[in-house]
DNA sequence: CCGACAACCTGTGAGC
DNA sequence: TGCTCACAGGTTGTCG
């Protein structure tokens, strides 16, 4: 589950009920998640206390104590899902790939990943963030000062595919996956197929604006939405937050009452507005 | 360098 | 009720 405001959920959670609990035993059952589990992954994690959680992009970072500064990283793909149970977990069920065992002082917990179509990843790397391949290559975070306008402007200027590719481009900007990509462009009244070199300097400072606002107002909504959304608690998703275009092709425009236009980018459904939308 | 597309998997809902 | 098909949040790798 996905985009930056459901990951960003998830981080609040697991920081608030896992900081400062060790690392009592990992049960591993199934290896064969994005990219196999590595062989070493339970022995090397068994026994750290876990001293902070942080995220990058759509990656949870679990920060751990010890001399070797090791980081779990954690991706949950399309479906993945980690959850804090109390100790002993419930039962298991399919699809419950990695358990970590946790200790406490007000008793132990059972933090447990479950990813149905394993397109999520766990790593163990140590060192400094921008060594470890995943995170290398990866854009500003669209809630900092760093993502202006300006600076989706100046990177834009030889890009002739559509304005939306660019937006989920994790290279130029993190985070923006295609829910919030097909709900900015709405809001900054930008159409879809535009070329990202034919938008103005001013039109990206409202685009910039408005990828904020939505991303904003999704994690305040406690992460939106997602079918299968489930936060650290164990909290299915609600569908809080009223999309003006995502899922909607063939339905009113709320802004003007024409009919949204369903088309693809990248193989992803784009759905806008021909009038709103320019 | 850019962009389109397939691939990685399983579950779900629609339609017949 | 049961079958088949299209599609779903993300990211990587390949090919033109």
């Amino acid at each position: 589950m996905p985009e930056l405001p459901e990951v960003e959920v998830v981080r609040r959670g697991l920081a608030a009920t896992l900081v400062g609990r060790r690392v009592d035993a990992v049960v591993v059952r199934e290896r064969r998640l994005r990219w196999p589990l590595a062989a070493d992954f339970a022995t090397r994690l068994e026994g750290l206390r876990i001293k902070a959680v942080e995220r990058r992009s759509k990656y949870l970072l679990l920060r751990m104590d010890g001399e070797g500064g090791l980081t779990l990283l954690v991706h949950l793909g399309m479906t993945g899902s980690l959850v804090v149970h109390p100790s002993p977990a419930p039962a298991q069920r399919k699809h419950d790939h990695v358990d970590l065992l946790l200790d406490g002082e007000d008793g132990s917990r059972v933090l447990r990943y479950h990813d149905p179509r394993r397109f999520g990843s766990m790593h163990l790397f140590s060192g400094e963030d921008h060594r470890q391949p995943l995170l290398s290559a990866l854009g500003p975070e669209p809630l900092t000062d760093v993502l202006t306008g300006d600076w989706l402007f100046e990177r834009t200027r030889r890009r002739t595919g559509s304005v939306k590719q660019a937006l989920m481009d994790n290279a130029l900007v993190v985070g923006i996956g295609n829910i919030y990509a097909n709900e900015a462009l709405f809001r900054a009244g930008i159409h879809p197929d535009r070329a990202a070199n034919r938008i103005s300097r001013v039109r990206y400072g409202r685009l910039v604006k408005e990828v904020r606002a939505v991303l904003t107002e999704a994690i305040a909504a406690g992460g939106s939405t997602l079918r299968d959304f489930v936060d650290a608690r164990g909290h299915v998703g609600y569908f809080q937050l009223d999309y003006f275009v995502y899922g909607r092709a063939g339905e009113a425009c709320r802004r003007c009452g024409g009919v949204l236009k369903l088309t693809r980018h990248g193989g992803r459904a784009t759905v806008y507005c021909s009038h709103c939308q320019r």
